[in-house]
This record gives structure tokens, C-alpha cells and sequence, in this order.
DNA sequence: ATACTTAGTAACAAAAAGGATAGTATGAAA
DNA sequence: TTTCATACTATCCTTTTTGTTACTAAGTAT
């Protein structure tokens, strides 16, 4: 989405900005990638095996504009840059875990997303 | 989606499976609708003004495919075609309202979806 | 006989999303 | 001097999604 929303694009419901910001096909997996703990642009490569650098780096940049992802580039040789949630950007954590656990009841298996690193879930904000 | 999940296709995730069945530009618009009511296919095409047939037509049997919506045609002339949520479907009426107030709270403004029918709210199914 | 109604389908087109592969910049290490 | 590492960018291409418009079936009302 690019942050389009705040320029020009109007939405019929929230919903559509919400997917339009965490959807499509990477986005929920690099959030959860990146709940825990900073990773640079190999290692996100890494734990999500098949995404092109091109697509990674689209939405990275796309989740930067969104302001849900902070973006740090070190000036060293090689070139080191870390990816990491901003505030605002663990606010999406429990919806994906809303997301994630009604599709686990949709496919009748466990999560296969690491659950044991330090996140808040659903039940745990839910009141 | 239409149910591939089960018959050959693996996600990496289940948040992937989810926004198969609930994503897209029009699906969750028409959970919506159907949230608390019955609804035509003319009914349906109404309240989404910019829905062509084709596309209704598709998101539609996608949903039923899903499991998520019912369809109930009367052998009638004109034709008289009912849709409606079935109770697989109402439970990602939850999701679809986490969804909502996450984009809410993204836009800072408030949710254009009508919230005066009688549904669950995230807060009234989360304990 | 003709028009009307509803729930679609058919055929075609455009746009968006996603993918594959090669190339760049830069300094340090060998 | 050549190689290596990292974080990309550039091109080109395929697939998926979404849109547009016109058309059909079939009984009822006029």
C-alpha cells in the first residue's frame, strides 16, 4: 500500500486499508519474522526460503513507508543494514495472530510459525 | 482460494491460508454485508456499488466453495438466489472486525462499515 | 407478441502481483 | 590483482486478479 491511504486512496472499509498494509503473499511473513528480533536483509532471505531480493526489497520498503518497519544501513564494506518492527509495527502482532489462529482452525494443523519467542497473542490482549 | 488448502496447496503459514479465503479486494466486503442478514445476489451487487456480476459471481462461489457462505436458490422465474453466512463462516466475523480496528486505528478514522447490526465484536468473543 | 425481471455467463482487455536472473558498488582480505 | 561479501537495482517475463460490456434463460405481466 505504500501509505497510499493517508494520500489518495480511499478505502470502502478498514479492512482494505488493513490488508492493503499487511497482506499479500510476504508481508505477514516478514512481520513475523521480524516480532522478536532484528534481522538484516540476508537473514530474512534466509528464513523465508523462495522470495526474490527484488520482492524482498519491495516490501520491505513498502512496510518502511507504512511506517511499520524501521530500516537501519550501517556504513561499512560490506554494507550491513537492519530490519526491524517499529511501535506501531507490533501493533499488527495480534491481528496476525487472529489471522494466524482462525487458519489453523480453517486447516485443522498447528501454527507453523515459531510460537515460542516472546509475542503477544491474542488471548493476551484480548480483554 | 476455494479450498485448495486441503486438496493440494501449503502454506507456509496459516495467516496465508486465511487471507486466501478472507482476502482479495471484494471477500471481505461480502462477509461483511452478510454479516447479519440474508442477501440477494442484486441485494449483494447493490450495497457494493462497483461490483461487476463477474466478479460477485466468482468471489461468491470462492466463498461457498470455502465453506464460508450459503447459497439457496428458489426455482422461481425471475430467478431468486439467497446468500448468507454459514456457521463456519460467522466465525471469522471476529477476524474481520480485528481486522477493521486495526485499519481504524491506521486511518484515524472511523469504521465506514455499519457496526449497529447485531455481531461479535473482537472484545465480546475474546475471553 | 413483447417487455420485464433476476442471476448469472461469455469474451475480451487491462492492471497488478510475483518471479528469474544478471549486474553494481565498495573496501578488505588473499 | 583477483576474489569475496552484502544489499541491493535493472530487465524482462509470466501469472493472477480485476474490470467492461454484452448476452442468455424463462416464466409472468401487459
Amino acid at each position: 500500500m505504500v501509505n497510499e491511504a493517508k494520500n489518495n486512496k480511499h478505502y470502502h472499509c478498514p479492512v482494505e486499508a488493513t490488508l492493503d498494509v499487511i497482506g499479500g503473499k510476504w508481508k505477514p511473513l516478514i512481520l513475523w519474522q521480524l516480532r522478536a528480533e532484528k534481522l538484516r536483509f540476508s537473514g530474512l532471505q534466509q528464513s523465508m526460503q523462495g522470495i526474490s531480493p527484488k520482492m524482498l526489497t519491495k516490501q520491505l520498503r513498502e512496510l518502511e513507508a507504512d511506517g511499520l518497519v524501521l530500516r537501519e544501513a550501517y556504513p561499512e564494506i560490506p554494507p550491513r543494514v537492519e530490519y526491524s518492527l517499529t511501535e506501531f509495527g507490533k501493533t499488527v502482532l495480534p491481528v496476525l495472530d487472529a489471522l494466524c489462529e482462525w487458519g489453523n482452525g480453517y486447516l485443522g494443523r498447528e501454527c507453523v510459525l515459531d510460537k515460542n519467542k516472546d509475542v503477544k497473542t491474542a488471548d493476551s490482549i484480548s480483554q
